[in-house]
DNA sequence: CTAACTGTACTATTATACCTAGTACAGCTA
DNA sequence: TAGCTGTACTAGGTATAATAGTACAGTTAG
């Protein structure tokens, strides 16, 4: 059983999608600091994925600081790193550019963006792992 | 030379970039409705890119309603179709969601994610064809 | 009508990325 | 020592992107 869930659709790629799906479940403290991280070997057998596309989703997370890799004993889950200024303004740059363009493009209004925006921070808020963690107001999480 | 800037970098295949540019240009009104649209030997000639993509990237436009064809005479640009309510959700639901676990990932604040996507709101209201439209204001633009 | 443009539809080839499979090795720990 | 960990290789299969070239039907300007 893993301790994040993960569905494998068809369009994107197996690496990108499990990458993702990680960054979220750690985003939204569904794995907290500390925790350990499945092996590359287990991932692969749960998933039934190749062992190789394993590993190179743990090197990536490892790149973005989402994991610590303890050599010859595991890899755990890692404080959300600092991120450098240009990381930050790469996504501010291009992510929401594109999706401005998308929300536009299908006619969305402003305030319906931003309402979106701010519904999936809540939801990733509240979703602490059930067996250690208290609710979090959403109004707090908003205004982090 | 072309009614709309497109910058190729490597990362994305041409096609997907050209499809995001082109939306992006009928987005921000650089491309109005009716304008005519570069044929595709314009296209692949230009951005010495071969027919055959040309012609992917105006069907891709032309499926998202954003470019209509005229048989034997050309492609104009298209009104900004009505978009159906499953497309407002896939985005809502996906796009928006990705987002914020990146900008989580980064640490940013919602209010600067907010902030983000209003600046990059009212950029792109301000795109307009210098030679036949007025300025319009960003807080107008905002609130729309 | 003719010529020159338009979009569209094919076939074929090459290059790249993704995923898969299998093996091997070094480090840590019970 | 035995069994786990991450990591590093070599290969092969498949899907997609991009390339090149040819052909055809519809529209329009001359």
């Amino acid at each position: 059983m893993l301790p994040f869930t993960v569905e494998l659709r068809t369009g994107a790629s197996v690496y990108e999608q499990l990458v993702y799906a990680v960054q979220r479940a750690i985003v939204s403290n569904q794995l907290s600091p500390g925790d350990r991280f499945p092996s590359v070997r287990t991932l692969s057998q749960e998933l039934r994925i190749n062992p190789n596309t394993a590993q190179k989703v743990v090197t990536r997370l490892v790149d973005q600081g989402l994991l610590v890799v303890q050599p010859g004993v595991g890899t755990l889950v890692a404080q959300l790193p600092e991120s450098s200024q240009k990381e930050r303004s790469e996504l501010l740059l291009r992510e929401v550019e594109q999706l401005v363009v998308e929300a536009r493009r299908l006619s969305l209004t402003f305030d319906q963006v931003v309402e979106a925006v701010q519904s999936h921070w809540i939801r990733l808020s509240e979703m602490q792992p059930t067996h250690e963690r208290e609710q979090v107001a959403a109004e707090e999480a908003v205004s982090e």
